[in-house]
DNA sequence: GATAACTTGTGAAGAAATTCACAAGTTCAA
DNA sequence: TTGAACTTGTGAATTTCTTCACAAGTTATC
């Protein structure tokens, strides 16, 4: 398949999301231009993104909402569980672990981890925390699919290692350090700090 | 002064990151090369972005270390301190008021709002949290100059367009909406459900 | 069935971002 | 002083992403 870039990926998320609270209203078609409006960008582009995948259109009509948002999910790979853990039980690492939000999109939490004995042991939302020590162990019998890496940012990179090793291919780095890995492993940064400052520019220079 | 894409200034977050790791090393001079290396990116890439602002560098040398840092907080405004107000005051917006990052780069959380009479009153990390109507009239006599969006989404356009009202003209927000401001407001998303569906596409297409 | 009003899908054009490549400046050692 | 080894800054080339524009298909109305 054709290289998708990464805008691409971000703006078929933004679609479904739409397409979702379309369905939820009980609307069955919506054309390129009214799904554009809601996400901020041109209808040319919405077709071009479906583009990639194929043709899920009826001209002069517009898209199902039903049918579009199904292949959506197909497309992102939203149809299927996905095994995440989360390591680093602080203050993020434990209000992600008890943010729903995620569950209902099919990434379900399977375990906390920690390093700080203090913490193993202890329960968030139901989970027992355990010995970071204990992850290449207990990945080996049940692999996750995506490490959620809540540490501080002088651990990051040592983490990230440990759970490449463990064979996890997709990192959703908190910490506000440049992870290098291989490529093969799918790394997405959130990154609190860096979207402040692309604030303070935009304040400073707009 | 010619518009600055967005992603030239997230890697100017991130070479202003490297080159305080490096400042508090003591290491004097840096080039290019090593700035990119650590960053993900390329020599041209880094010089290209500098040079929209300036030449900070030493043919033959490479760059300063306190002088580009200086340079890069200039650029990106934070050399002044920002105050931020928190909008709802559930598990997330609890987290960031109690993550103490922000401020040691100039962004100092000053209030926390919440709409939820239960929650007006009580404190998070100090502050005490206090109820949404006020912020209008607060915002008056002391003007935020960045809002955190922490509420529902359902809340999220709502809530916005009171911030804007309000004289605000830049939004962080963290509930998976796509916000409709007016574009002389700056908007930054941290959107963690897309992240995770962008990992998701990877694992599903990689 | 003819016509008007829509809307998709997609090559081509255009714009934007990245990379190349090299002149020009700097440092160091002999 | 010369030469070798670096490194920047930047036009030009290249690649990537977005927008344009229109043929072709669909629906609704009379």
């Amino acid at each position: 398949m054709k290289r998708i870039a990464d805008s691409t990926v971000r703006r078929l998320s933004i679609y479904l999301r739409f397409l979702e609270d379309f369905e939820k209203r009980g609307i069955a078609t919506i054309s390129s231009d009214e799904l554009a409006a809601r996400g901020g960008t041109t209808s040319a582009q919405v077709r071009k993104d479906l583009s990639f995948f194929g043709s899920f259109g009826k001209r002069g009509l517009g898209y199902s909402v039903a049918e579009l948002s199904a292949r959506l999910r197909q497309i992102l790979g939203l149809e299927r569980e996905w095994q995440v853990i989360i390591i680093g039980a602080g203050k993020i690492g434990a209000a992600l672990a008890q943010y729903h939000g995620f569950a209902q999109r099919g990434f379900r939490i399977v375990a906390v981890y920690d390093s700080d004995p203090a913490k193993v042991g202890r329960s968030v939302d139901g989970l027992v925390i355990r010995s970071l020590a204990s992850l290449p162990e207990e990945a080996k019998r049940h692999p996750p699919d995506i490490a959620v890496l809540a540490v501080p940012a002088t651990a990051a990179q040592e983490v990230a290692e440990m759970v490449v090793k463990a064979g996890i291919r997709a990192i959703l780095n908190f910490a506000p350090h440049q992870l290098q890995v291989p490529e093969s492993v799918a790394v997405k940064a959130v990154n609190m700090a860096m979207e402040l400052e692309g604030l303070s520019f935009a304040l400073t220079n707009g």
